[in-house]
RNA sequence: GGCAGCUUAGCUCAGUCGGUUAGAGCGAAGGUCUCAUAAUCCUUAGGUCCCGAGUUCGAAUCUCGGAGCUGCCA
């Protein structure tokens, strides 16, 4: 079966890891887990991106050196996953021993190519973003017009670059043949547009920099920090205990595909990054997803707004699930999106508790006052006519999930469930098993309850890569564990094994106090 | 400044080729039920479809102009 490997971006080790950092990663979690679902070879790749001025700089100002810096904040990175339930197979550090193999190797074959030349540069350098502004687009003081505060340096200095322009035909035509290779649509457009006005080479090192890798070739000068990040995806790939080569590195897992990243760093991987690979003679990722960015009660995020959203504090205060629901149910993955605590609470309280949730525990206790307390086995087809679309519906679910996940349409998928979930509560009403309960009408009952109690389970089913551990409650207080691995036939209806003993049931998701 | 996109209910958003009274979910109000987590289920309210002009028998939808917002432009 062909290797299902994707990426978050490595994050970038300058500060504590933020929401913008998590909400790809979860987004990568739960595609991940769908595959394993899917019984997919999946392989998960996360991490850090350490070098880079702004991160010496960062160091130097909280008094460490760069390495102890960095590792202080990727522990936080780690713990933050932790809390979220990001089960990552691999943690690609961009200052590990084998990744710098790889980076001298695989600019070893650019260079061979000889797509790597010196040339002269100067100009204005914004240190946050690593980059160099055309003097045009700066602010007074010649501010960065992305780190306003922040002044640009001028740099006169030799810089090796890489030939972009070169790859430039070849980069058209990937674009054309794989409408796809560039998600979503207006994410496309853009490279589209920045590709058509025409690719200069771009620097690929700096010197007066210490933090980083030695260009190979000329060690007076250090990588930038791009060329070396991306290759931390490459890196990632080996095996724990493997020799760094990209000859091992590429061998299982290679090529990608899926690189799930936020719009701001689209260029470096829907452009630099394939030519980088079309130099090294190395396929090409699948595809390029841009995820949008998260503003909170409709403002920016930022330190310096007073704004943010503290990842830990809102996993610790509403846990995993209903942080990773809520961001992946309620907002588009390619749009920007918003959050408000008020919406927050009322999402997670209407379809975690109210529906879903309730739907479980409703059903659970019926069983135990009107069944035994075992999965009722219907034998007769009297509410045939009221259970079949029911039926239908949950019998359909998985292959109406996949496109969904595989889209990564975690929008479409949460509205899926809920439509089946809603179905159920509504039959249930229709029937009314406790008037029937009263008149000793039983076998309607068993029928009902066997279609809502198998039911929930599918739904649960699907929603599991999104909600990993009230799931697989759900299924324990079904009486079944919750099979993580190549289970895709839990979407068939009928895995509810009729007569199994049910435990003592109890709230799925808890209702959360609304805030005022 | 150039290019692209967006603006529809209190909120988040659907709206196909132009075609009856413009939809969904959440939220709100009222009701119902008692299996359940004051949950469920039913009903209702709420819209100058950003503004203006045009094309058309007919415009949220097409055209032009304007306003506001967003993205990309190394």
């Amino acid at each position: 079966m062909t290797p299902f490997a994707l990426t978050t971006p490595l994050f970038y080790v300058n500060d504590a890891p933020h929401m913008g950092s998590a909400y790809p990663t979860m987004a990568a979690d739960a595609l991940s887990r769908y595959g394993r679902l899917r019984g997919y070879p999946t392989l998960f790749v996360t991490g850090t991106d350490e070098h880079g001025q702004k991160i010496q700089r960062s160091a130097e100002k909280s008094g460490l050196p760069p390495q102890a810096h960095c590792d202080r904040l990727v522990a936080q990175f780690q713990d933050l996953w932790q809390k979220l339930h990001i089960e990552y197979d691999r943690f690609s550090r961009t200052t590990s021993p084998q990744h710098r193999a790889i980076v001298t190797e695989f600019y070893g074959r650019v260079w061979a190519q000889g797509d790597i030349y010196l040339e002269r540069q100067q100009g204005w350098y914004c240190v946050a973003c690593e980059e160099f502004k055309d003097e045009k687009e700066l602010l007074a003081e010649r501010k960065c017009p992305i780190h306003v505060t922040i002044p640009c340096e001028w740099r006169d200095e030799p810089n090796y670059f890489f030939r972009l322009a070169k790859y430039q035909a070849r980069l058209e035509a990937l674009y054309q043949e794989r409408p796809d290779f560039i998600q979503p649509l207006s994410r496309r457009n853009e490279v589209l547009g920045f590709v058509s006005q025409g690719l200069r080479d771009f620097s690929i090192s700096r010197v007066n920099l210490s933090w980083g890798i030695p260009v190979p070739t000329d060690p007076s000068h250090t990588l930038y920090v791009w060329f070396d990040a991306l290759l931390g995806y490459i890196s990632a790939l080996l095996a724990p205990g493997e020799e760094p080569t990209l000859e091992n590195a590429v061998k299982h897992w290679f090529p990608f595909r899926l690189h799930l990243i936020g719009k701001d760093i689209l260029r470096f991987h829907a452009i630099y990054w394939p030519a980088m690979l079309m130099s090294a003679a190395l396929p090409l990722p699948e595809r390029v997803f841009g995820h949008g960015f998260l503003t909170k009660d409709g403002l920016k995020m930022g330190k310096s707004l007073g704004n943010t959203l503290d990842p830990f504090a809102l996993v610790d205060t509403y846990g995993a699930d209903a942080v990773r629901y809520f961001f992946l149910r309620e907002i588009v993955l390619g749009k920007d999106g918003d959050f408000s605590e008020k919406r927050f609470v009322e999402t997670v309280n209407a379809d975690l508790a109210n529906s879903l949730g309730n739907l479980l525990n409703r059903s659970l206790n019926m069983t135990h006052k009107y069944c035994g307390g075992q999965v009722p086995i219907p034998q007769t087809q009297e509410i045939q006519a009221l259970t079949a679309p029911v039926v239908d519906l949950a019998q359909t679910l998985g292959d109406r999930l996949a496109p969904g996940y595989e889209s990564l349409d975690f929008v479409g998928v949460c509205e899926g469930i809920l439509a089946l979930v809603t179905a159920c509560n509504k039959l249930i009403d229709e029937v009314a098993p406790w008037k029937r309960f009263k008149e000793g009408d039983l076998a309607p009952i068993v029928e009902l309850l066997y279609t809502v109690l198998e039911a929930s389970r599918l739904s649960v089913y699907g929603l599991s890569p999104i909600t990993p551990t009230l799931s697989r409650e759900a299924y324990r207080q079904l009486g079944l564990a919750f099979p993580a691995v190549n289970s895709w036939e839990h979407t068939q209806w009928g895995v509810l094994p009729t007569g199994t003993p049910l435990p003592q049931p109890s709230p799925l998701f808890q209702r959360l106090p609304v805030p005022a």
